[in-house]
DNA sequence: CGTTAGTTTGAGGCAGATCAACTTTGGTGG
DNA sequence: CCACCAAAGTTGATCTGCCTCAAACTAACG
C-alpha cells in the first residue's frame, strides 16, 4: 500500500517542478522557509544539523518515494536542518499553495503523515536516550544495521556512520576493525556488509 | 485559540473516564499498547525512557489541557517511554474507539497534532544534536531556561533537570553553583529563580 | 598512475561520569 | 510547633571512554 502522498503529486503534474542533485549537493539549507513538499524520484538525500562549531549530526536518510521539508511545514517553522544529496537525486517540487489546497479538500491525507512524523518523534527519543545510555561501539554496530538495511546498495562513508551514531570517523574506523575481527561484519573496500545480524544484536546487547 | 481537541474531550463527556494521580505514580509503562488519549486537566506529567542500566531520560512535559499518549496511538506502536507524574493530576481518559470515530468524522482535527508532533520532532532533533556539540553546562542552562519559563511554580529537581538535559545530579549541582555565582540564576531551598535570562544566552553561546 | 578524499592507527588529553562522604532541606508525626 | 530524618543536594577525588590531534596509508576516479 502506497503513501496518499504520491496521489498529491500525481494529480499535480503539470505544477511540479523537476531539480536533479549530484552527491553534496543541497536541497534546501536550515533555517530557510520552507516553500512546498519535495518528492524524491530517485537518488539519496540527507538531512543533516550543521553545528556553529562545525560538528555535522545526521538526522534521517530520504529515498524514492519519500516527501521532505514536511515537518516544516506542518509545524509552521523554518527548517531545523539542511537536505543534502548523498547519490544523485531527481527531485519534484510542489508549492505550499498546491499542497494547503489539497489537505483543505482531503484531511484524511494527513493521517499517513502524521503517522510518519509520530514513527520519527520516536526514533529520535529513542536516540537522544541512546546517546546517554549506550556506549559508542553499541551505536555504532546499531547504525551500521539500520543504515545497511535501509540501502544496501549504497557505500556509507565512515563520516556519515558517524554523524548518525553521534560519534567521530576515527571511532567508527577502530568500531568496524574490531566488528570485523569478531566476524560481525565484512570490510570490502570502503564498503561493509554484515555477516551476522543476530550475533550483532547480541553484541549490541553485552555492551552493558 | 485553544486546541480543538480539547472539544473532543468536551464532546464525549460522558464518555470519559477520570483519575487522579500523586508525584511518582505511573500512568502508562514503556511497552505498553496505548488504548486511548489522557487529557491533563490539572497538575504536571513528565515523559521518562528507562534504560535496561537503570539510566533514565526526561523526554517532554505534560501540563494543563495537554493530551498524552497521542504519539503511540498515531505512530501505531506500543509506548517507546512511560508517563510520570510530576505534581498531582486531574486526568481524563478518552478511549481509542471514539477517538478513531472523532477523526474519521473530523480529518480536518488531524493537523493541530500534526504540528504540534512536527514540532517536537524538530526539537528532538535539536536535542540529538546539542548532546554532541553543546558542553554539559550549556545544556543545563538550556534546561534551566526551558523548565522554569515552563512551568515557574514547580520546583524542578536536579535529577529532572539532569535527566532532560542529558547529564547528571552532580553536573546539575556544579552548574548549578557555577551559574548562582555569576549572577545568572539564584538558589532558593533546593528550587531556583533565573535572575537574567540574556546574560545566560549569552553565556550559553560563549561555551562552544 | 597521480591526486585527493576517505580511512586507519597511535598517542595523549580532558570533559564529565562515577564513587564517596558530608550537608541541607523540608515534610511529618509526636 | 519543633525535633527528627529520609530524601535531596553539594563537594571533592578519582577514573575513563571517547574525542582530538597527528601521521601514514589506500581506495577510487579522472
Amino acid at each position: 500500500m502506497k503513501s496518499k502522498i504520491l496521489d498529491i503529486f500525481a494529480s499535480h503534474n503539470e505544477k511540479l517542478i523537476s531539480k536533479e542533485l549530484k552527491r553534496g549537493e543541497i536541497l534546501y539549507h536550515m533555517g530557510d522557509d520552507p516553500k512546498g513538499f519535495y518528492l524524491i524520484q530517485s537518488g539519496l538525500m540527507g538531512l543533516f544539523h550543521i553545528a556553529p562549531n562545525g560538528k555535522e549530526s545526521f538526522f534521517r536518510i530520504f529515498a524514492k518515494d519519500n516527501i521532505l521539508g514536511h515537518r516544516s511545514y506542518f509545524a509552521e517553522v523554518s527548517y531545523h536542518a539542511s537536505a543534502v544529496c548523498l547519490q544523485t537525486c531527481k527531485i519534484s517540487f510542489l508549492a505550499k499553495e498546491y499542497i494547503d489546497e489539497h489537505f483543505k479538500n482531503h484531511p484524511e491525507d494527513l493521517r499517513p503523515i502524521l503517522k510518519r512524523i509520530a514513527l520519527d518523534l520516536g526514533n529520535a527519543e529513542i536516540r537522544i536516550a541512546g546517546l546517554k545510555d549506550k556506549t559508542a561501539i553499541s551505536r555504532i554496530s546499531e547504525t551500521l544495521i539500520f543504515l545497511k538495511l535501509k540501502h544496501p546498495n549504497y557505500s556509507w562513508t565512515r563520516k556519515e556512520i558517524a554523524e548518525f551514531s553521534g560519534t567521530t570517523v576515527e571511532s567508527v574506523a577502530r568500531a568496524m576493525t574490531q566488528l570485523a575481527e569478531l566476524g560481525l561484519i565484512e570490510k570490502e573496500g570502503r564498503d561493509f556488509h554484515i555477516l551476522d545480524q543476530n550475533k550483532m544484536m547480541d553484541y549490541i546487547s553485552e555492551q552493558d
